[in-house]
DNA sequence: CTTTCTGCTTGATTTGAATCACAGCAATCC
DNA sequence: GGATTGCTGTGATTCAAATCAAGCAGAAAG
């Protein structure tokens, strides 16, 4: 199946080619790697990975976004991800034989690309392009990991709710005269597990900022970021 | 030149048989891949690397151990790694133009191995397997900085400390009658920093660990785990 | 051997976030 | 439309770790 130029609509090309993990290849190698390539449709809180479970593939998503959690021994969610269109995950798990240590879950209707262990492993094998491009997208995951340690290390909880702030306004923000909208992906409960601060401290940050005229609340799932200057002064000069 | 039994005396070979990253490729393409790596020799306390330098090669460490740390906005060291024999790093910097966002420093006499950014691409494109392997051990890194994750965002300081002190007996620990005796390799000072603490505090901790019966301290670089059970059930027990 | 310095401990106080408690609002269900 | 349920915001209180402040011990220096 060859892609026509609206991807929607070729489903095996789809997903490829929006990954960068891909790009390199030529459209010849894509469509053959498309063809291993299988695709999987969940809704809203359906689980995609539970802890303890064996991962067979690397999963991809296509569409939509999901949260990765672990559950603290006290029960509670605790220090998610959360991926969107393009990124990957389940990487670390094809290549020895534990188990998920964490659990993923879709935010909203989410579409997803996998590609197994054996065809992972045989794809790495003989487009060394692909390696390359894999290593360097966990180089970068690994580079983002450590500014969020620097800024979970840093007790200064105003400066993370900034960062988390700002990182949304860049990931799902849309530009506005009055500044940037941010339509949340997750709920006030999630961000302050995200953050590893208590729901209440959350509320009463987001209400400081927004007295302070930093940001305005729309309403619960949208916030407009009015002083994303002061903001990243916050992030930044933490402690 | 040919590694014979004992690799101490050949210095082409040395690393390269101790790194799991080569671990899978035969006698003679070592050989190979040794002849293009450098070696290089520090003293205790000497830069490795400095924040905002242009990196340009994959460092393996061969004998000896470094700490891997960033200053915070206030000026004060933060969070850093431990590496050592065995262990490499700057990776992340090869593939992409990012300049260094750590500082390296040697925590005692140090050699290293360094194979440069135009090599090791090389040595990917005609070995998958070392890029497989690579990647898998990437893999694990990011595994294990997600449990990191999970016990720094765990307000309960006891269960951070007690997961730093099995952490070190495990790597720097020797079995006695008494229990594990722990060669510290870095400081009060630097332990509390790698756990995002003040000074004080993990001198407190130390200290009531001790009143507990749980570990005893010989000296200030020295530190006997008397009962590791207990600590095991703090550290996991947290929140 | 004494002095000085550096890193460590211990105590007192402060601070900032967690927790507890409850009220308001929104969404869903009947 | 009204009721149940699940989030959210705010105030009061508690608590744990940071900070401030001495004092101590071991190492290096004179």
């Amino acid at each position: 199946m060859k892609c026509s130029q609206d991807c929607r609509h070729c489903f095996r090309g789809l997903c490829i080619h929006r990954v960068p993990l891909f790009s390199s290849l030529s459209e010849e190698n894509l469509v053959q790697i498309a063809g291993l390539i299988q695709h999987k449709n969940y809704e809203k809180g359906d689980r995609l990975i539970s802890e303890g479970t064996t991962m067979e593939s690397l999963i991809i998503i296509n569409e939509g976004s999901v949260k990765a959690f672990r559950y603290t021994p006290a029960g509670r969610e605790q220090r998610s991800y959360l991926f969107s269109e393009g990124d990957f995950f389940g990487e670390q798990y094809l290549f020895s034989d534990l188990k998920a240590t964490y659990n993923v879950e879709a935010l909203e209707a989410v579409k997803i690309c996998m590609l197994t262990k054996t065809q992972l492993h045989k794809v790495l094998h003989t487009h060394p392009d692909v390696a390359i491009k894999l290593i360097s997208e966990l180089g970068k995951r690994i580079a983002q990991m450590e500014n969020t340690f620097q800024s979970l290390g840093i007790r200064n909880v105003d400066a993370r709710v900034a960062t988390l702030l700002l990182d949304f306004a860049s990931k799902y923000g849309e530009e506005s005269p009055e500044g940037t909208v941010i339509t949340l992906p997750i709920s006030r409960e999630g961000m302050a597990n995200f953050l590893g601060i208590a729901r209440e401290t959350l509320s009463r940050k987001l209400s400081k900022f927004e007295d302070e005229g930093l940001i305005r609340s729309i309403d619960l799932k949208t916030l407009l970021v009015r002083d994303s200057g002061t903001l990243g002064d916050l992030a930044g000069l933490s402690d």
